[in-house]
DNA sequence: CAAAATAAGTCAACATTACTGTCATATTTT
DNA sequence: AAAATATGACAGTAATGTTGACTTATTTTG
């Protein structure tokens, strides 16, 4: 929380274009292997999410993705059928279905988080302990208030 | 560099999200501003980066942009017909348009690039010089080689 | 100079991923 | 019993990307 004198305009441009660059480069990195199962980046967020919450509930996997249950449940419904998550309904609230990868879903996912986890241990490794502290302090600065409790960092959450 | 200890799975994971969510959040950012010009993000984009190179042309766009013409081309005519964005022929090579951006457009652009700015600025200084080092150090190890000479942290291409 | 390459524009069809609104069903809470 | 919650389903729309094909200028090259 020190004082630092004011940024540049050249310093905060630089740094929208490091985090746009980043970004698309980083995501292109698994689209391949996603195409091959006829699904696009929408399938690998649930995919992901589904992993780092086993038996997370639909409601619950909206709030992290903030998307629209009509839009998750078309990819939802996808990986359901072809057999890439198990939906159980709930024994406490048999209102809910719990999510949770099957086998062929979690080997999807080990395949595509160690796709992406190459390029981030690169950078990490290329730019030393303390650049890689950094880079976790700005981005969770970035991220919004209520978002920043709810990633996964914490505690998974099921509800 | 310097050799780091492996990292572990949770580090990488934790990396992910933060992408994920940082660049979630901060996207959203400009969007109501957008809206209201009837505007999207791959506006916005160009917008962007028209102001950060000034005259380039239609391809040199493009390859920054790593889209199709095709896709550029329904942006790009509607920032131009609403006269947000100025396109000329270029007095070298006829064959080129170089862009640049209206008073309206530019107008715009310093909306949108304060906008996030805001946000941006924020992080930086709750997170210390130190941490926004590490920061750009690591996204721009991210970021793919070739990308990272075209990045306009360095000099703007006009090509 | 003629041929080839480059820059830009246009038209059409399509996919993905979001959105909104509406309605139905089952279950739990009040 | 009524209200709230969780899920699912159907319909329509929009933004942004894709591929493929074709045209027109202009510049470069052999």
């Amino acid at each position: 929380m020190q004082t630092e004198q004011a940024l540049s305009e050249e310093d905060l441009r630089q740094a929208l274009e490091l985090l746009f660059f980043a970004y698309r480069d980083f995501t292109g990195e698994a689209d391949d292997l996603l195409e091959g199962f006829g699904f696009g980046r929408a399938h690998h967020r649930v995919i992901y999410f589904v992993h780092r919450n086993p038996s997370i509930s639909v409601n619950g996997l909206l709030r992290i993705l903030k998307i629209t249950k009509q839009s998750l449940s078309r990819v939802l419904g996808q990986l359901v059928r072809e057999g890439f998550i198990d939906q159980k309904t709930d024994a406490q609230d048999r209102r809910r279905r719990t999510l949770t990868l099957t086998d062929k879903g979690g080997e999807l996912e080990a395949r595509l988080t160690k796709c992406q986890g190459v390029r981030i241990q690169q950078a990490f490794e290329a730019s030393g302990k303390e650049a890689v502290k950094g880079y976790k302090k700005v981005l969770s600065e970035i991220i919004n208030a209520e978002d920043r409790k709810r990633y996964t960092g914490g505690a998974p959450h099921t509800d």
